[in-house]
DNA sequence: TTGAAAGCGATACCAG
DNA sequence: CTGGTATCGCTTTCAA
């Protein structure tokens, strides 16, 4: 059994209180008992119990970061960049990926339970648990998620720079375009799919790109995309990917069958992860890390109380163009 | 304020301990009586507190992951697959990164002060600290370092998958080899780097291996390396990297100036990330994703109590041939 | 089947 | 300065 303050208290010859009081630095504690609590919570190898303070204080100094998957690169940066800011605060984290469990709802309330706020990314859990949550007065941070009522939320700029991307490949010449992803599964590839459409429509040239839904943002449904688009044998001018992931895979099929990209097809990815600059892709970098050390400050106002008005912040992104759309690599920033 | 086990007693006309009954499933309640119990704590939103019932039942029902850092893939996969293995059993999980923190050490106490049990990775805290928190009789497993008195540990193959790799360099006609990393900062590289040596000084041939000391296992300590050594113009045969992102720099910068790989130096990594297969890397492959649900599995049989007796798992690696060491690829199983 | 009451391990107020 | 004690929200005997 690991010793209790009440062990402690009784070595060093004082009561509880007093132990309580050496052990958080609090003041008015007179040297000499001081130094004979110290000494006596040496020699017992004495820490306090977490869980008995944090019931005293009716506190968890720890935060939850709820996401689907930490496979790719995308997550784990968001969740690295939480947990640096979340330590710097001198706060614990939970993590919970949601990621093909069916009892995700109940999970994220337990783990509600058990911090003093926390972070939703992307589509995790439905608005329903978010607002109920809220309701409850639970601190809350939604990433890569649009705002839910006065909830806080931190998105990376997807509009503008799927504008962008898609005026940069219009000037490349593409006048046939298509999107691969799910804009239904992600708000982030809805906004995305919407800006390509709308540059494509303003600019009054070319055709309307198309949708080739998938089911995941992986590397396996890239290449499957690009397996059935090479046995009917239209290719488009451009595939323009959801995330990198996906371009990635197909890039890879593209390359296997002899397809010549950018001359044949150009393809575009979303994220800039490492593995993109390796392969040359066209993709649009998001600030990752960023967004999860956003959203951390965010939420640490909400928890100390600095702050009652919600916020919602939206962080630049830059269109980063390399070989798999153009010839000449260059960034645009936005 | 959140409603608590009184609140729910008071409106359905019972004591706590029956409240308490009906919340946690258990026998021997009248079922008139825990419709009503039920009722009310619907009506009340009441959710159970995890403090007082953690304080009670004495237990965290949460393990935590000690990590250096979760910017590369790798320990990412191995937090994920740690984290699949752990909302399987039940338990939440906290996570760690001492990347960088000069109070490694307090933070891990503190940790491990919020857990059942703690899975440290690599070198994130010293021998001392790991034996303290065994004696305490914090359950404890170990990931990519080596065992510390009966702890357990779960280690991927190095020193084997190391002399394979040296054989393959071997018989590509490599005699001249250059190791990039530092053995004396994580057991695993040390394991690889031995490996390596003994392979040259049993084949014979070729010149003993030289040793290249980097800080960091990153990109930019590649790009550095390969800097430095185009500017006194002493290339290797080959470059056998640490990992993957140092493997990976070094290629970026080869590439930029000019230099042929494999023609003119050959270039290893070690993990067999995703960017690998883009820059067509020859690498070791570690099933990183196993590593931390296997660590998962001994760290609850540890809490559960289900063993007393330390286990050592050592799991198996792959050695993945690309264009950057031959022309032909290929696997190799060990 | 139910309730009263004693913990669990701390914090914090109020006296002295 | 220091100690006694109520309290935090729950679980778990022990009786009734």
């Amino acid at each position: 059994m690991l010793p209790t303050i009440r062990d402690v208290a009784r070595r060093a010859g004082v009561s509880i209180a007093t132990v309580s009081r050496v052990m958080r630095e609090s003041e008015g504690v007179r040297d000499a008992t001081r130094l004979r609590v110290l000494a006596a919570a040496e020699e017992l190898e004495y820490t306090p119990s977490q869980l008995g303070r944090q019931l005293a204080e009716r506190r968890h100094a720890a935060n939850g970061i709820v996401f689907p998957d930490l496979s790719g690169p995308y997550y784990a940066e968001v969740v690295l960049g939480y947990e640096a800011v979340a330590a710097e605060l001198r706060r614990s984290v939970l993590i919970l990926s949601t990621h093909g469990r069916s009892n995700a709802e109940a999970a994220v309330r337990e783990m509600a339970g058990r911090c003093d706020g926390l972070v939703i990314l992307g589509r995790t859990v439905s608005d329903t648990v978010v607002q109920h949550l809220a309701a409850r007065g639970t601190p809350l941070v939604l990433v890569a998620r649009p705002p839910i009522g006065s909830v806080d939320s931190v998105n990376a700029e997807n509009h503008a720079s799927a504008v962008t991307l898609a005026e940069h490949l219009l000037s490349e010449g593409v006048r046939n375009l298509r999107f691969v992803g799910d804009p239904a599964a992600s708000p982030d590839v809805a906004e995305r799919w919407a800006g390509i459409q709308a540059a494509f429509q303003r600019s009054g040239s070319g055709r309307a790109p198309e949708l080739t839904t998938v089911d995941e943002l992986d590397e396996a449904s890239g290449a499957a995309v690009a397996a059935a688009t090479l046995e009917g044998d239209d290719l488009p001018d451009a595939f323009v990917c959801a995330n990198d992931e996906l371009a990635l895979g197909l890039l890879g099929r593209l390359d296997a069958a002899g397809i010549d990209v950018p001359g044949d097809v150009m393809v575009t990815g979303w994220d800039d992860v490492m593995a993109a600059r390796y392969a040359g892709l066209t993709t649009v970098r998001q600030p990752m890390r960023e967004l999860g050390a956003t959203a951390a400050r965010l939420l640490d106002e909400l928890i100390v109380g600095d702050r009652t008005e919600p916020r919602h912040e939206l962080l630049p992104t830059e269109l980063v163009i390399r070989t798999s759309s153009s010839s000449t690599s260059r960034k645009v920033s936005k």
